[in-house]
Formats: C-alpha cells, sequence, structure tokens
DNA sequence: GTCCTGACTATGTCAAACCAGAGCCAGGCG
DNA sequence: CGCCTGGCTCTGGTTTGACATAGTCAGGAC
C-alpha cells in the first residue's frame, strides 16, 4: 500500500510512524484539537476582527457581518477557551461595558490566520492580490509567514521530517506560554 | 466608538482603515475566500492526510475517521478547488485506481496547517506538547512558523501595519508613494 | 420618572456537515 | 464464471451553524 507515497508525500514520517497502517493521527492531533476550538468560519473571523482592534459586541456583529446571536455563542465559546477576555471597562461619562480583549493565546494564533491569509491572497484572488497589505512596522516591507527551524534555516516543505514526539524523555526545552507576543 | 482601541490591537490600522466605521473586510477578505475552501474541520483533515501521504480515497477515510460519504465530497471539492489532483495509476499486478496528489496550492496551505498545529500543540495538550514533532530533516532541529517581513526581520505580532491595497481599493483612501505606515 | 442605547437573550427556521448502513460497478484472481 | 476488493454513490437521519425577528435589562441622559 505504501510504495511511491513516501517519496512524493511533503512531510517525512519517522520513527515507526512510516507504517500508516500502524497508527492513526486521530483524536490526540493538534490539528484536530486547534479545530475543536476555531474550527468554525464565524471563530476565525471573530479572531479577525479582535486582531483589528474590534472589542465590542455590537461591532463584532456588525463588522463579520453575522447574527447577534452567533455573535454573542462565538464570543462566549472563545472566552472559555481562553482566547479571549471579557472584562468591563467604563468611558468617560459613558455606563460601564464589557469588552473582549486577546489573551496571549489569542494573540498567538495570529501566525495562522495569517498564513491562512497570505494562502488567500496568493491563490483566491486576481493578480493584484488581496485587499489588504501587512507589512513591518519597523521597515515598511511586506509580511510573510515562514516556515523554518530553530536554527534559523528555511524549512523547504519538503524537507520537515515528522516523528512521534519523545514523551518519556526529559522535557526538552519549552517555552513557557506568553512570552512570543 | 474608537478610543482606545488601536493601542492594544495587535495590527496597526493605517492609510484609512483607521476608521472602522467606514469600512468592513467583510466579502473581499482572503481569510473569508480561504475558510470557504477549506474551512470545515473535515477538509483541513484531509490536507492533513495528503502532508502525511495519504493518497487513496479509503485510507482517507479511514484515517481521519470519516464516513466515506463526506470523503467522497470533501476530496471532489478539494479536487475541485484545485488543492489536490486526482489521477489514475496502477501498482504492478493491480488494476488503475485513483489516487489523490497535492498540487503546488495544496503544498502552500501548508504553513497555515503547522501553525494551527503548533498553536494546538501550545496551549491545548498537556506540559509534553503535542503527540508530533517535525524537524528540520537538514539538521534536525524542531520547525516553527514564523511572521516575518521580506527584509528577514522577524516581525513581533504587535508591529504589524495594515494597510489598504494599492491595487484593489475601489474608492477613498491613496496611498500614493509605496507604503507609509 | 421615562427614554434611549448598548449588550445581550429567546424563538423559530433553514441549510450544511456529518453519520450509519446499503448498494453498485469495475476488474483482477481463482 | 463468480468472488472479492477498492472506490465510490444513495438513502435517511441527527447535529451544528447560521439567519431574522423580537424581547429583555441596566443605567446614564433628560
Amino acid at each position: 500500500m505504501s510504495h511511491r507515497q513516501e517519496q512524493e508525500a511533503v512531510a517525512t514520517l519517522t520513527g515507526g510512524l512510516a507504517d500508516r497502517e500502524a497508527w492513526s493521527a486521530q483524536g490526540q492531533c493538534s490539528i484536530e484539537r486547534a479545530l475543536a476550538v476555531v474550527g468554525t468560519r464565524s471563530a476565525l473571523l471573530v479572531m479577525r476582527e479582535a486582531y483589528y482592534g474590534t472589542r465590542r459586541f455590537d461591532d463584532f456583529a456588525k463588522r463579520i457581518g453575522i447574527s447577534e446571536a452567533v455573535a454573542a455563542l462565538r464570543l462566549r465559546e472563545l472566552v472559555h477557551a481562553g482566547l479571549l477576555e471579557r472584562h468591563p471597562y467604563r468611558e468617560p461619562g459613558q455606563r460601564t461595558r464589557d469588552e473582549y480583549v486577546l489573551t496571549a493565546m489569542g494573540r498567538d494564533l495570529l501566525p495562522a490566520v495569517l498564513a491562512l491569509m497570505r494562502w488567500g491572497d496568493h491563490y483566491l484572488t486576481g493578480p493584484s492580490g488581496g485587499p489588504l497589505v501587512l507589512t513591518h512596522a519597523g521597515c515598511g516591507s511586506p509580511v510573510e509567514v515562514a516556515v523554518r527551524c530553530e536554527s534559523g534555516h528555511d524549512v523547504p516543505l519538503n524537507e520537515i521530517g515528522i516523528a512521534p514526539s519523545p514523551a518519556a524523555v526529559p522535557s526538552a526545552p519549552r517555552v513557557p506560554t506568553g512570552d512570543v507576543v
């Protein structure tokens, strides 16, 4: 069943994973877990609006173009999942309101959303690209999403190796949440 | 309605976008377009399997854990959208079959899927991280997804500037001399 | 007080996503 | 020739996502 498949797969499965009859990514896969949280259209669009700076309930609903019922539901879920936090605030002379602000967890999803956006720019729009251009505020160059390794090499997509996590091995250097910004 | 919002937004809206009452990302947004293609759980999981090297109909259904009806539907959609190609092949001594292989368009979605996976590893699993480790085949270091600019700088998430694309905005704000920000 | 606005909640409906199980067709094998 | 396997399609049903409309509730403005 797996004759020429390995050659042309994007990633290379190693360390016992190569026998695809022997395992399934089902259940514990991080992609599935992520999709359980932000796997709906409206959830990702809520995050998009949050990145653009939207904080208030009505604005989310209006700017995304979803009903208030859906906005309420989605915001509640995202707060519960930890991507957003809800807290009261008050503008001078106004009553207290609730606003929804990004947490570190929510901010760190941005690369995934950006990657999706860049892909859409490239393949799903006309030759002019997408409607928005993202630039590095420091230098003005366009922003891109790159796959690379921690040694700093750019990693071509066909040079990715996948191995089972060394769960039994003493913990590799792990960034303790929240400093990536 | 936009008082203190700009300060704490992740990205900075520029070039006329700052007035959020005046525009909406609705409709032309590349994120929305991308979601129209891979916005379902099963679509992204099909892509995941394709990255792992899966090519055959039954294997997609079995390894993802979706019904064959859904697999058939999703594969047809992804072929139609251009992420996969279907072509016949035959193993020696076997009858001809169809296989589904990634196109460039499909391969280029990998960074988005990887970013999602890394995020899931980080925030949705225990301290040991996700079940799979991705490494650069060349050097063995773990793979990560980075946001950076074309000049090569790493771009902290709060240093992203967003401007209307000079080509794609029909009315309103002109940004004449290249990139402002 | 009454009004008005922002932030929701409630109700009822429709479509899409998914599942389980049965059926169907092509073609190599015995 | 009939069997079996791979690769689907069909039927029928549930769950989830979304919409539109209407209602509630708190609290500053008047």
